[in-house]
DNA sequence: CTTGACCTTCCAGGGACTGGAAAGCTTATA
DNA sequence: TATAAGCTTTCCAGTCCCTGGAAGGTCAAG
C-alpha cells in the first residue's frame, strides 16, 4: 500500500502522514523496492486510532502516550483513565474561557448600535482604563 | 518610559510588546538618546486595548482592525459589531466542538474501570475500525 | 517517448509568542 | 574607581501541528 492509497484509506493527508513517521508518533514503515513507503492493515489501524484521538482533542504528545497504552498488553487502565480525566479537564477549562468571552461580548454587542455612527461600547470597553 | 516599565504597567512582557511592534500591531516609540525605546501614557493606552481584545479571544488581526476603528473617528459602529459578532460566532462553534469531544470523553471514562486490569473502553474506542 | 500521476527529500511559513545568546547601558555598592 | 546587578538592544531558534512548495525519481498508459 502506498501512501496515497493510505491517506485515501484514512483520510488523513499524506503529508501528515510522513509529519506523524517523522516525529516518531507512527512507527517508520517498510519500504518498496523504489523506496516509496509500504503500508499494511497496522498501519490504517494506527493512523485512524491517531486520528480519534485528535479528534477528541488530545495532543499529539497525548496520542504519542495513549498509542503506548494500546500497545501494552500489560497496561493499567487507570492509566488510561487519569489521561482521559485530565483532558476532561483541560477541555472544562477551555470551555469556561469561551463562555465567559461570549457573555462579555454578548453584553457589548447588544449595546452597540451598529450603524454609521461612530459611537460604540465595543471600543469604549476595550479602551477604558478601568 | 523604558520597555520594562511600560511591561509592569501594562502586565504584558517586554518580549510580547516588541513582537507586537515587528509586525506592525503597535506603532514604532521613539527612541531615548542610549537607545531605549521611550514610551508615553498612549502606548500604555495601546497595550490595555490589544490586551483586552486578545482576552476576549480576537486574534492579532482582529485586534489591528480593531485597533483602526478605533483609531477612525469617522468609523462606522456598524463595522465594530460585524467584527464582534462573527466573532461570537466562531466562539459558538469552538465551544460546540469542546463539548461534543467532552460528551464522549465523559460517556467513555465512566464505562472505565480506572483500575490495574488491562482492558479499556477509552482505547477500544479509540481502537475501533466503524 | 512523452504525459501525468504518483512518490521522495528538504526547506519554509503561520500564529502568537517565548527563550536564549551576545552585546551595550545604567545604577548601586565595595 | 572597579565591578556587579539589572536594565536594554538585536537576532536567531523553538513551540505546536501541520501545510505548501521546490526539485527530483518512478511508474503506467497512450
Amino acid at each position: 500500500m502506498n501512501i496515497g492509497a493510505l491517506a485515501r484509506e484514512t483520510g488523513i493527508s499524506a503529508k501528515t502522514i510522513r509529519y506523524y513517521e517523522s516525529i516518531g508518533l507512527t512507527p517508520e514503515p517498510d519500504r518498496q523496492p523504489n523506496g516509496y513507503r509500504d503500508y499494511g492493515d497496522n498501519d490504517v489501524a494506527t493512523l485512524k486510532f491517531v486520528q480519534r484521538a485528535r479528534g477528541l482533542g488530545f495532543s499529539l504528545e497525548e496520542v504519542r502516550a495513549l498509542l503506548t497504552l494500546w500497545r501494552d498488553q500489560g497496561r493499567a487502565s487507570a492509566d488510561v483513565k487519569k489521561l482521559a480525566l485530565d483532558h476532561i479537564q483541560e477541555i472544562e477549562g477551555r470551555i469556561g474561557e469561551l463562555m465567559a468571552m461570549k457573555r462579555t461580548l454578548e453584553h457589548l454587542t447588544e449595546r452597540c448600535h451598529g450603524d454609521d455612527r461612530p459611537d460604540c461600547p465595543i471600543l469604549e470597553d476595550l479602551a477604558k482604563s478601568i
